[in-house]
DNA sequence: ATAAACCCTACTAATTTAGTAGTGTTATTT
DNA sequence: AAATAACACTACTAAATTAGTAGGGTTTAT
């Protein structure tokens, strides 16, 4: 049970969007540059995010990426359920002709899976991007006042 | 996010072995037949429990596997540990060098990663083997009443 | 003794994930 | 208008993980 680099690009992305939304559109090589990803697979994730209605692009010298609705209407289902497919997946759950279940002895495991995924999926809805992201500029500031500290240590 | 054959096929076995306490050891091969996973695979899954300490190994003819310590003492947490490893692999979460959390803008995504981990841990201890037995036995039940019904209604 | 069980190590096939590559289109800016 | 900096689409490949095989044992009840 792990979560993919894809999903963890496409978040670190959509953080970085929402954090420059006052700002000018925020541009793929840009975002790989400063985050670390290889420019090609990002774009990749990007598109996705287009093609789902979560972002908006502006083409052309100086365009990118802005965000296609407010940020506190994205929340972290949203973005999984593009990235990870499905959320779904244990064959006892989602397979129509519920193999295992008609086996002797069995399902009472279904309603452990359910249990998980309703879980993890209200988790998941409870998390936005404005949310986040104001959290991430609050945990920058942060860190920089503690650069700071540090620095004044070794004069 | 899916669950692996592995954890699917070592939580039949432990239910099998759970329903079938009060009478004879059950052996490997049994239970492959019945629960239609391959042998050699299934002989795998059963030793991890075994050198963890969930099932006890009867040697010899007619022997087989036992659970080591009451059914109610058994959570899918502990089967889980098992056969998917340490749950947390989130590199944000996990990593010693926290290198996404380093990087500007980003980690407020922490938290969300840290709710899900306990919300499902929880889920997972909250689930054991002798309730979930019962509840299979249950279903066993009310399967074959209405296999009954349904065989009246051809005549 | 032999059959039915467990035990141990190593290998391989299939699938999924992560990432490359090539080529082209669109739209600003100068 | 041409250069530049962006997006768009399709296809392929490498790495990692998962799922399963294979061979050759040892132990013990009947």
């Amino acid at each position: 049970m792990r979560i993919s680099a894809k999903t963890e690009y496409g978040i670190l992305a959509l953080l970085h969007v929402t954090c420059h939304a006052e700002e000018k559109p925020v541009a793929v090589q840009t975002m790989a540059r400063q985050l670390k990803i290889p420019r090609r697979f990002l774009e990749q994730i990007v598109m996705d995010f287009k093609k789902h209605g979560l972002i908006r692009s502006i083409r052309g010298a100086h365009g990118g990426y802005v965000l296609a609705k407010p940020p506190e209407s994205i929340t972290m289902a949203d973005v999984l359920a593009i990235t990870e497919g499905p959320f779904h997946t244990w064959s006892c759950v989602t397979e129509k002709d519920n193999f295992y279940c008609s086996l002797e002895n069995v399902c009472a495991v279904h309603t452990v899976w359910q249990e998980i995924q309703n879980s993890v999926d209200q988790i998941l809805r409870s998390f936005n991007l404005k949310q986040m992201s104001e959290r991430t500029r609050h945990l920058k500031h942060r860190q920089e006042v503690l650069i700071q500290a540090w620095a004044g240590v070794g004069e």
